[in-house]
DNA sequence: CTCCTGAATGCATTCGTATGCATGCATAAT
DNA sequence: ATTATGCATGCATACGAATGCATTCAGGAG
């Protein structure tokens, strides 16, 4: 393996004008830095990133915490798309990926830490996780830059954070129902997984009472998020349906499992019964009744956590604490019944 | 940030005392190694992993290379999952992995080099890829362990790796359409994402052969593998299924787009045309009917590479090249005709 | 009592890069 | 010619842990 010294003999000068030149340090001439760089080109020279994190305590890594409840269908889709957008983002800046969980599953040990003080990462990306107190205790006292992604709680308003307005999201939801003449909706929340559910469903209230429509908590129907769940919990008790003409859904895929157990029960989507879904999976343009749903602009918004993020790591007089906050997207397709729309689904 | 250093200053010891009692060094007496470790745990103690890859040039660090193409939700699905199991395999024994991609897509740099010679990390799994010629020298010469996870080409012939058996899948898949009575059968395929498909077809050819049918080549369909593709390639060009009885169908996402194609031309599965799918995704056993297809044993695989990198780390002197080929398995549900099976997936 | 043995510990160096400070050298100002 | 100026480079050290070799010390053998 060739190193910065090797070089500095092979072009007759100290290591240290090797080490400046290759970092385009000002106090290196023009004629220098080219001969030196020539040749580690020649070389195939490549720094050693553990004598150069040593040295500067920074890594060019960015640890990314994922999420531990990996439970369903719809995670997985998530999350692998979004750490593609991931790679999109960082990878353009030389950038390099540490994934990780908040905690070890066998030893117990907290990942976090051990990215932060074992590895030296430059920065976090936490996706859609709430952390327990003590590593949020610890990763303010350590001063390194994290951004939350695709989370929100009230516990971080001081901290960094880049997410979606679930609120408007359910609310822009229930409006479009609404707005077609439904007054019975149906809500289907999941809980336990996260918070984004309870702002979903926070925007449906509030669109009910915009339109002047009391609120009737037995139209909340809550299940673990599933496909299957849904499917069951609706072809079990089909009275929950009874003088309903209209169901929000708070995942697309749990809007399917709605379909396909009305399918069974002979009710037509959206004839008898019309549907919004949310998070515009790709999924939900494959069966017929393409589904109308809320559309969560996921690349933008892990873009700009990672943009957010850099910008932190660049310099240490960055204020921290801003809130990023996307609305979402209504598009509608089929399954609402407003009327029917075959433009391709926009980014899934 | 605390040091060996400061621990040997605390305990009134060397740090070379230190450093040999936190690795359990034999020759520190029982009493000393307690102390110190006693001081470590007190004082929050964690190893600087750039001093530690620098002295020893082990990072405990596993690189994870990823394919390019990530095209289609079941791609995503794939790795998703796949990201898991490795997790799951390689936290258990308290390696960290840095994901990446045989490429950067912006600089053009090749991140395998950059993984080993700036990253040093420990081993590679390099998932469903094939590498280029001169990635591939570099990374024989390189002495770095390394497996191919899903993936097979003649070319890696010296090369560890670990796959499944597709050539024996699509010939399980075929025998059971062929077993159900079954002579004409389509076979739609995919290319440009890789070989396994090759194999698949390979199979379904000899399934055929065994059952002495002739191979018709105006039977094998292809596409780009996609839901929508599949689904279009159906509806577009109905003839294709004249005279078929039974379509084998070489991902599951695929035989759901033709189901689904099926479906508008109301001609039910399985009664009039048997299907067969492949992969075995949950999303399979969504809609009527389930989906008969063939097992990849996913987590199996992963899990057998990830013992089979670490043996290699363990020891130099373990002989390289070995293979280990899974065979798949035939999961019979409702699609194929053969008879009703509401039995849960097993491992998605 | 001396010498030897071996276990336990310390010393000094290494890994590869970055960087503060000293130095050298050419040019310009006097 | 002499001195000040500033650019370009080298020297020396630090970063934190690992490790070969030297040293110390206790206990046993002679």
């Amino acid at each position: 393996m060739i190193t910065t010294k090797d070089l500095a003999r092979l072009a007759g000068v100290s290591q240290s004008t090797v080490s400046r030149s290759l970092n385009n340090s000002p106090s290196i001439s023009e004629k220098t830095r080219n001969r030196i760089l020539q040749i580690a080109q020649e070389q195939g020279f490549e720094f050693n990133a553990n004598a150069r994190g040593l040295s500067t305590n920074r890594t060019d890594t960015i640890g990314i915490i994922y999420p531990e409840d990996f439970t369903d269908l719809s995670y997985h889709l998530f999350l692998s798309f979004l750490h593609n957008d991931l790679r999109e983002s960082l990878e353009r800046k030389n950038f390099d990926m540490i994934t990780s969980f908040a905690q070890n599953r066998f030893s117990g040990a907290n990942n976090i830490k051990k990215l932060i003080i074992q590895r030296k990462v430059d920065g976090l990306i936490i996706v859609r996780s709430r952390l327990d107190p003590e590593t949020m205790t610890f990763l303010q006292g350590s001063g390194i830059p994290f951004v939350f992604l695709h989370y929100y709680d009230p516990s971080i308003e001081q901290m960094d954070r880049v997410y979606t307005d679930h609120l408007h999201g359910g609310m822009i939801a229930t409006e479009h129902l609404l707005s077609l003449g439904h007054k019975r909706i149906l809500c289907i929340t999941t809980a336990g997984e996260g918070t984004e559910y309870e702002y979903r469903t926070d925007g449906y209230r509030l669109a009910l009472q915009k339109y002047g429509i009391g609120i009737d908590e037995k139209l909340i129907l809550q299940n673990n998020g599933s496909f299957k769940a849904t499917y069951n919990q609706f072809l079990e008790e089909p009275d929950r349906i009874k003088g309903v003409t209209a169901i929000f859904a708070q995942k697309d895929i749990m809007a399917l499992g709605v379909i396909e157990a009305l399918a069974q029960m002979n009710i037509r989507v959206p004839k008898d019964i019309a549907m919004v879904g949310y998070d515009n999976i790709e999924l939900g343009t494959y069966f017929r009744p393409y589904l109308t749903t809320v559309h969560q602009p996921r690349e933008q918004i892990t873009r700009l956590a990672c943009e957010r993020l850099l910008e932190l790591i660049a310099s240490k007089r960055v204020k921290r604490g801003k809130e990023i906050k996307i609305r979402p997207k209504l598009i509608i397709r089929e399954s609402c019944g407003a009327f029917r729309d075959d433009t391709p689904m926009e980014q899934q």
